[in-house]
DNA sequence: CAACTAATGGAACTGGAGTGCCGTTATGGA
DNA sequence: TCCATAACGGCACTCCAGTTCCATTAGTTG
């Protein structure tokens, strides 16, 4: 008599079912940095997973369904930010590393992938949206003490500071297909950091 | 003896081929609308469009190489940019404009899809690029006047500004989630304005 | 260390996307 | 107006992603 048991994998989630796991998200990364999105499919990721495609098929069902699972994994799996003591240290050093990361030979396309994917799924949209609220949120700390050192105007939204800095980024990699650089980075930092002090994100 | 004829459809591009093209482009577009790049398959469009299977097949290839071609038609229709001789309105103009495209019911999720489609493929991300660097372009005479007239200093980057009050709005569709309005708009140009005088985009 | 059963994986099946062939339509030039 | 042929469209075919069924493996509990 069994009772509910919702999605296969919440039972027993230990041993095998874990290491299944570790394996397709991992394949699925390799796929969705080769081929994009458009190319991803179950069958493949489960071949290069060395796993059953049944499997692949019960436990994420769409494609959609899988890159949310391996977001809901990457949003786990968050740097601690920096603390120079200086905004537009800290807006530089967060600029730079979000370049480092899209222009990184996998990283880049994998995000642009994952962005890819969300536009075409309410449930994978979430799961990028919960991935960027969990940096900004992270980031947004350096903001709030430069706050507190009086840097900044009061009522600064410091989240959205942090998106101001890597909006311009996002940009060049998803839209307009301009190059990405340190330069760009410090320029996108000390944008952010300018119209910060000049108030514009007071809420 | 034929010699080369490249393409099909380039050698008698009037009549039957147009309107086929016409309409197997709006079917397209229709089908991204509602479905998203993932969703889009050849022989739906042609369905659609009332159009033979194996015209869109041997026209168009692929899915990327339509949404290719889809581009291209957009980045035709240029609408004239604002000129109030005023940065700061102009921007705002710019980015309220750009919100209501991307916030529109139709125009919102196409972009969503174009977008994705691009990161498949890379003739598809080229036709993106130009996409944007035509919009761009026409833009940046507001720049460009507002620094004839005194109002930033000289050697700002005019495409920079412009990519600048951008870069938020498409962040929040494409990225992070968060909300798209008016006020988000002026935002964003206030931001460009301030750094933009602030010489950060001086080159 | 059993025993129960969640979860996996192989194998056979199916529906529809994508292809090739060829007759039909209608464009553009003379 | 008429001809050569570019381009379209129907049909039959292939192939593989996605599904179903059931036997096998291995977590978890007591």
């Amino acid at each position: 008599m069994d009772a509910v048991d919702g999605e296969p994998g919440t039972v027993r989630p230990g041993g095998r079912t874990a290491r299944v796991r570790e394996s397709v998200l991992r394949a699925a990364g390799d796929a969705l940095v080769e081929q994009g999105f458009n190319g991803l499919d179950l069958a493949d990721v489960a071949r290069r997973a060395e796993v059953g495609k049944t499997t692949v098929y019960r436990r994420w069902s769409t494609t959609a369904g899988l890159v949310a699972d391996l977001l809901t994994d990457m949003a786990e799996q968050s740097e601690p930010r920096s603390d120079t003591g200086s905004l537009d240290e800290d807006l530089r050093a967060n600029a730079r590393l979000v370049v480092r990361t899209l222009t990184d030979a996998r990283q880049g396309p994998l995000f642009a992938a994952v962005v890819a994917a969300a536009t075409c799924d309410r449930r994978t949209a979430e799961a990028l949206h919960r991935f960027y609220a969990v940096r900004i949120e992270e980031w947004a700390g350096c903001v709030d003490a430069a706050a507190g050192r009086g840097e900044l105007p009061p009522g600064t939204d410091a989240r959205e500071v942090i998106r101001a800095v890597s909006a311009p980024l996002y940009y060049r990699l998803l839209a307009s297909g301009d190059p990405l650089d340190e330069t760009v980075a410090d320029r996108a930092a000390a944008a952010a950091a300018v119209a910060a002090r000049a108030g514009v994100y007071v809420s």
